[in-house]
DNA sequence: CCGGTCACCTGAGTGC
DNA sequence: TGCACTCAGGTGACCG
């Protein structure tokens, strides 16, 4: 689900909640999400900080673990009380529990983390992690390991990257460009929405050749990354169908010029966006705008 | 190395 | 109301 601003979002949002905190226990429903081993060495270590890595969320354990997390599509994280049985196993309708105001109604939940809060944070009670549609992973690694994964799979992302390595990242590709920006280990932080956003900020069609960009264009794709990032940051990311942080939903989705718009008119020149599939993504674009 | 396709999952929306 | 079908913000495996 998220990219790099709905992850920087969140991550900044559990970071204020939970820095310091000790994780007292974990509860695995789908053992996919998070091996069961990885699971069990968990508990009892303080929680660091929270992160963001690309458009994932780091969270710093002591003793040098790390616990990454890829939302994918549908992963989100949420506050809420719980019953022993767990979420799943409430007998009372969704309405009756949001009328006592105890449990938030929950399907989806995959795991739970529990804490023993620092020193001065408010107890928010358990934090759930929910995934719809089960695409989501989360990873323990030690601190050597950690290093190892970033280096191999996790770029620069658009605020790391200075124009002139963007320039030669770009030169150095034949792809797509729009396969390009999303793909995490060339340039990290960027999908689907963002990409064919910033694509048309830059007057770029998705599917040119990265190589057959001017170091202009480089210069201009880069710019126009930090910009629509930046401003999606402060609008609280993109809310399209589900996305929602633990302080709520985004609304940078307001903003988009032709994300999910295919049919309708580009804002610049008014004729009728174009939609087609570019490395099996949906992209939206103008034909006459962008070249 | 590259692009294309599929698999992984569930739910929402659409058209008949 | 029900059914069949398409689509979805991601990513890794596999194939030619």
């Amino acid at each position: 689900m998220p990219e790099l601003p709905e992850a920087q979002v969140i991550a900044a949002d559990l970071d204020r909640a939970l820095k310091g905190s000790v994780i007292t226990g974990i509860t695995v429903w789908f053992s996919k999400a998070l091996r069961p081993d990885d699971a069990e060495r968990i508990p009892g270590h303080v929680l660091e900080g929270a992160e963001r890595l690309g458009k994932m969320i780091r969270f710093r354990l002591s003793e040098d673990l790390n616990l990454v997390c890829s939302l994918r599509m549908t992963g989100q994280f949420v506050f809420g009380r719980e019953y022993e049985d767990g979420p799943e196993k409430d007998p009372r309708t969704p309405a009756a529990r949001i009328r006592d105001g105890r449990a938030p109604p929950l399907p989806h939940a995959r795991l739970a983390f529990r804490f023993k809060y620092a020193p001065g944070k408010e107890d928010l009670g358990t934090l759930f992690y929910r995934d719809v549609r089960k695409f989501g992973r989360l990873t323990l690694f030690e601190g050597p390991d950690f290093m190892k994964f970033k280096r191999d799979s996790v770029a620069r992302d658009p605020f790391e990257f200075d124009p002139g390595a963007f320039r030669e990242l770009v030169k150095s590709s034949r792809k797509p460009v729009k396969t390009l920006l999303m793909d995490q280990r060339s340039i990290s932080g960027i999908g689907n929405i963002y990409a064919t956003e910033i694509l048309f900020a830059s007057g770029i069609h998705p599917s040119r050749p990265a190589n057959d960009l001017s170091p202009k264009d480089a210069d201009r794709i880069l710019a126009n990354s930090r910009e629509i990032l930046k401003l999606a940051v402060s609008g609280g990311g993109s809310t399209i169908a589900n996305f929602e942080a633990p302080s709520g939903k985004g609304s940078f989705q307001l903003f988009h010029k032709v994300y999910g718009k295919k049919g309708e008119n580009c804002p610049v020149c008014g004729r009728p966006l174009s939609g087609s599939k570019t490395g099996g993504r949906t992209s939206v674009y103008c034909e006459n705008c962008q070249k």
